[in-house]
DNA sequence: TAATTTATGTGATGCAAATCACAAATTAAT
DNA sequence: ATTAATTTGTGATTTGCATCACATAAATTA
């Protein structure tokens, strides 16, 4: 765990609030698929990412979903951030992509923190500050982009996250993450393809243009 | 400036704070339609919002804009905290809805107090918390409803945080901001007005429903 | 190997919203 | 008072996407 730690974090945070860290946190492997944040949970602290891939989805009434933005190794979980200090609920669901590492830091630490180690104030108001910044490329795609394009960036951002070239995925899974149907990305995925910028396998999708 | 302060900020900073708010912050009123932030500036501090409404938008290449909330008194801008002590560029623009007054809180301060007051740390994460949930607000609105139902929660929300029951607006200006096209908003809200929610008028639309 | 499940392909149809085109009504400017 | 500019109303057409219906292909399971 320390050597994860300092090797994603030594540049970020103080040596003595890695050995902090180290002292409280606690570890977790996440298998694929596994759900670390649901609807509605109240968090007792938040997740630093080790290792691995999340993606954070919202959901409305009728239990349909939109994807909001992956967090990948470094990052921490803002809207746990929020819910673990002010005791509110978390309007999200944090979900593993692939297997993940990370470490749990208890939320009576996390105040204690902004007061002691400068690099932990700058690690918090920086991590909300590229949440806030994911948040409104969200909306961005959402207000501005066709579908197709949408589809494209979808592609291509997971892939980088996922640090790989093909996606191992089905339409279904694609048309649940952005909120629209398997016929309409079948469709957009065949014309993406005929454009030559990806390739087309079963459970797989290969990127030949990013 | 003090008694404002104290009007809608007594019960959230502590009275120390408050003094050196009222030592180092800038008033300044804003008239209607001032632009208080623009898109690539980098901010030197932060405002705080005592009086009025603010309008917070977001701008694509083609200059295509996008309404993503609104900041009422007692509220401040998240983006602008986080340009101001990261150094980065503002991603969004803050117009003044109506004549506005806010406190301008230089940078160099922001960060001590998080170290020295607990209660300005909570205003930050705070802050950056409804934040967050209104982009994932704007975000629901643009993923999940069609456009008739976006067309009265902006009325509803945007008379609420103008605290009137009446809003003094075209249909052009409503178009702008929820980024479609007049006849659009034009036909939908006759329609609004056949469900007797709403009443229209030359340059006015009054809600009769909320 | 046959039967079943899962993933993908494709035509047809419907609908919300975008776009074009222009008229009518109201207000502001000369 | 006449002209010009702004605001709103309305028909016609197009387009992107949703939805339905069903076919084909590949992978699992019996």
């Amino acid at each position: 765990m320390r050597e994860k730690l300092e090797k994603y974090f030594s540049y970020v945070f103080e040596k003595e609030l890695i050995d902090e860290i180290v002292q409280v946190g606690i570890y977790k492997k996440l298998r694929e698929n596994e759900v670390l944040v649901d609807l509605g949970d109240k968090m007792k602290g938040i997740p630093l990412l080790l290792e691995g891939a999340i993606k954070i989805v919202r959901e409305d009434k009728n239990g349909d979903e939109i994807l909001l933005y992956f967090l990948e190794r470094g990052d921490t979980c803002a809207s746990s951030f929020a819910s673990a200090v002010s005791n509110t609920k978390c309007g999200i669901r944090a979900i593993a992509e692939k297997e993940s590492e990370i470490i749990f830091l208890p939320k009576e630490k996390l105040d204690d923190w902004m007061v002691k180690y400068k690099s932990w104030r700058n690690f918090v108001i920086e991590s909300y500050n590229i949440r806030l910044n994911e948040m409104m490329e969200t909306v961005d795609s959402l207000a501005f982009m066709r579908m197709d394009e949408r589809l494209y960036k979808y592609l291509t951002d997971k892939a980088q996250i996922m640090r790989e070239t093909s996606l191992n995925t089905t339409h279904q899974e694609i048309a649940y993450d952005m909120h629209t149907s398997r016929v309409v990305i079948s469709r957009l995925l065949k014309q993406l393809e005929n454009e030559s910028k990806i390739k087309l396998y079963r459970n797989k999708i290969e990127i030949l243009e990013f």
